[in-house]
DNA sequence: TGGTTCGGACTTACTTTGTACGATCGGGGT
DNA sequence: ACCCCGATCGTACAAAGTAAGTCCGAACCA
């Protein structure tokens, strides 16, 4: 054989050799690295991108490399989900008003958009905190940050129990939305099935008919995801506040 | 070849052979038969325990059997959200008080707290109903039937817009809770650990003492999912209520 | 009655995924 | 120089969805 012959007779062109062939002496590979690479994934590609080959490919390694570093995929999952908080947490812990009495909703109000700006970011991150089970440590540190600024407001432990629960998965910025609009299979016959649809569906037609006339774009690009966030979230805060005072 | 080789070397115990071995002609096999298979499997063993060749041995078939009846999985999935779904519509379009003007909340609040009762008994449905991406037609009719009551009990169109935005998916009976209380790793290192839990999570800690010391039960098991969800959803149906009669 | 057709069920096999297991590689300490 | 060990890689397998082709039996037709 010739002399350059290195050993490499199949798939020569994997592993790290990109553009730093020589010289960079192998970036180490770790934790923090896979997570990085993981949300890159997920942020360009959809969390279903986010297989562990992609991913070692993504940090320029092979895939058996990663389980080094991770135990596994679940683990990955846990960890993006995790930085993903940590994140929030870092944006409303810089902040924060004072807000003590009836202050309390500005301050709350302010960082729960935070965290929804931050999850606007990462439209997988929703749907990985559901699969997640149980509160992470970077959780737990958000809800006691809202519940410290409930109690400076005047809330009573047991009220602040039940306002986690009303808040539910809107504490973190997101909301299940059950119907989702903006997708419909609106086309050319959908003339022709509306008849039969405003049969059978009246007063969503109904409304729909009247509240897409106020603002003249889209057949069904209606409702500003934005907008309606603010109003379920404020009518929480606001009974939330009126019941505060009751007590 | 010769004549009555009829290939059948190997794996010959497979098929309906089961108990009725003879004289039962064959249940024909059916989308119905095989969305009424899979929702009992999810109801059994959860939704992961859903796969195509565990539902085609419930059914006494074989996977690719389930194919004719089904296009894929995707379709098997929407199709027992949608069973769900017409329970829930099946149930509620027998209780209906009549319910104008201010008795709206009271006809809503009994809707919603039905559906839940049926969603309880299928914990696997939420997931997947959060997995559908879009509104199926039994979805909609669910949804007109609660705008129908907002409409009757005063509500304009638009408001009852932002009442669905609002109530999200608690208008079908559940929520997304963020953190799940009662699986924690409570155990017997858990009081060493408490301090410094303490420290750094200080609201969080107080208000579990607190809460839990009216309820002296487990340690961790407080938060009774049923008065929680009441809680939240009378919220939200208050503050509705007040919009209502201020417009 | 014997052949034909065809809907419904089955077989095989390919693909994508996660990951167990063991080999290897390289660099630092003795 | 040697060995050891932490980090990486290669191979391979199992579970899952499903594409494509085959087989069977009942209904139909001549």
């Amino acid at each position: 054989m010739q002399v350059v012959a290195r050993n490499k007779p199949k798939t020569a062109q994997t592993t790290q050799s990109a553009q730093s062939a020589r010289s960079a002496p192998r970036v180490p590979l770790s934790r923090e690295r896979v997570l990085r690479a993981a949300i890159k994934i997920a942020d360009e590609g959809g969390i279903q991108a986010l297989t562990m080959r992609r991913l070692a490919e993504e940090v320029g390694a092979e895939a058996m490399s990663l389980y080094y570093h991770v135990a596994n995929k679940e683990e990955v999952l846990d960890g993006i989900a995790d930085a993903i908080v940590d994140e929030i947490n870092d944006v409303v812990g810089r902040i924060d008003l004072p807000a003590t009495g009836a202050d309390w909703k500005k301050t709350v109000r302010r960082r729960i958009l935070s965290a929804r700006e931050i999850l606007l970011r990462h439209p997988w991150a929703p749907g990985v905190f559901e699969t997640r089970a149980g509160a992470s440590p970077a959780v737990l540190r958000y809800l006691d940050g809202l519940l410290g600024l409930m109690r400076a407001g005047g809330f009573s432990n047991d009220l602040c129990h039940h306002a986690l629960h009303a808040l539910g998965s809107r504490a973190l910025g997101f909301t299940q939305e059950l119907f989702d609009p903006g997708n419909g299979a609106a086309g050319e016959d959908a003339a022709a099935t509306f008849e039969e649809m405003a049969a059978q569906l009246p007063h969503l037609v109904g409304m729909v008919a009247e509240v897409a006339h106020d603002d003249p774009d889209n057949t069904l690009g209606w409702c500003d995801d934005q907008t309606e966030f603010e109003f379920g979230l404020d009518v929480i805060l606001d009974g939330l506040d009126r019941m505060r005072e009751t007590a």
